[in-house]
DNA sequence: ATTATAAATGAATAACTATTCATTCAGTTT
DNA sequence: AAACTGAATGAATAGTTATTCATTTATAAT
């Protein structure tokens, strides 16, 4: 347990908890998801949480947004780089999407378990509703920007983000639910080939 | 209260219990749905869930079952319904599954909120996993054959039938978890647009 | 009309789990 | 080294909820 010192930063702590959250959840559900289970698998005592959360809800809503962040700044990350061109930015979310940070299996359950858990939801609209807006939005404009660097008249720019952002969530589920035989890649190139279906001059033959 | 005989056949119970069970997963999710929740909605006394589906697991799984069965048996009539062209199928197939009654807001809450409870998973997969294989050599026999009939020649029935699934699984989501100002039919609209891409001379300007 | 059968009830029980807080302990300061 | 500080512990508490089952009630059979 020299992990475990008797002593640390809080925020160490914190993060220590959430991570165990993380694996709780993906392995029993948001509220399969005990006190008991998520300090014993942290390799700490049951009263920490509300030493370091106050309640169990609370430990919940800051794993998901936990989550939320990691995927907000990466896709910032990407999005800001004034290094890549347009297409490149696209290839670039494409693979994040389908990176193994994103769908890891763990953190996939997270985020269907709040998705599905209705309580939790009006939590999870007012965390996620702004920045999944700017993703959108973001998005939205690269596929403006290839529409009329590459001649595409007949690309509805938002359609095509709607429908993308429609389909990774599908794909995600579909890591999430299938077993075996399938994989990020696999789900990866699902997402390329409707890309290429729109801009076929800049993403046809990627793998 | 002449809804509620004291004595009914067990069939109308199960499903009177069913109904209700619906409209409590949807307003409070799967673990805050209590027994005292669903039978007081239904009208009924507490002890009544045990003495029909002994409990209340096995009242979860029944009622998945029966918004699977109740899919399963949609597309099944499209699917060997004599009378309509592959193309017609096809739109068939679309309409239904953003009618009203796949997209009722209490059944996609019911949905996910299986997806997202892990320890129900095996479970679920159980139920469903074979007629969602099923549904999937269905679906891609039609674009098989549309390929065909419509000399497409670039078509991957398979990759099609794969993108399309999981475009309505998320475009399922957005429909749960999008407040307003989006329905089925726009999503519906996504989905034509999708297959579209693939079968131009068949689904392009089709509302 | 009387008895038999099955459905339905709901108070009581048993099991589980979030939360509390008095106590213990490690590291720091004086 | 003695006193202090705050992190960490875990037994005890309080609240919730699935499940049981003795009793009640409606319907069918004789």
């Amino acid at each position: 347990m020299s992990e475990n010192p008797r002593s640390m930063p809080a925020k160490t702590r914190r993060r220590q908890l959430i991570k165990a959250t993380i694996k709780c959840i993906a392995k029993n559900g948001l509220s399969g998801t005990t006190m008991a289970d998520v300090t014993s698998k942290a390799g700490l005592s049951l009263g920490i949480v509300n030493l370091h959360f106050e309640t169990k809800e609370k430990l919940l809503i800051e794993t998901l947004r936990f989550i939320t962040d990691e995927y907000r700044n990466g896709l910032d990350k990407i999005f800001f780089n004034d290094k890549l061109s347009v297409e490149e930015k696209i290839i670039a979310h494409v693979s994040f999407d389908f990176s193994r940070a994103i769908t890891d299996r763990d953190k996939l359950a997270v985020w269907f378990a709040f998705w599905g858990e209705t309580k939790s939801r009006p939590t999870y609209m007012s965390i996620c509703a702004d920045y999944i807006d700017e993703i959108a939005k973001n998005l939205t404009s690269l596929f403006s920007t290839l529409k009329k660097e590459g001649n595409y008249t007949l690309v509805d720019p938002e359609l095509v983000c709607i429908c993308y952002t429609a389909l990774s969530d599908g794909l995600w589920l579909d890591l999430l639910l299938t077993p075996k035989g399938w994989d990020a890649d696999d789900a990866k190139a699902v997402a390329m080939h409707y890309l290429a279906t729109q801009f076929p001059n800049n993403f046809s033959h990627i793998r």
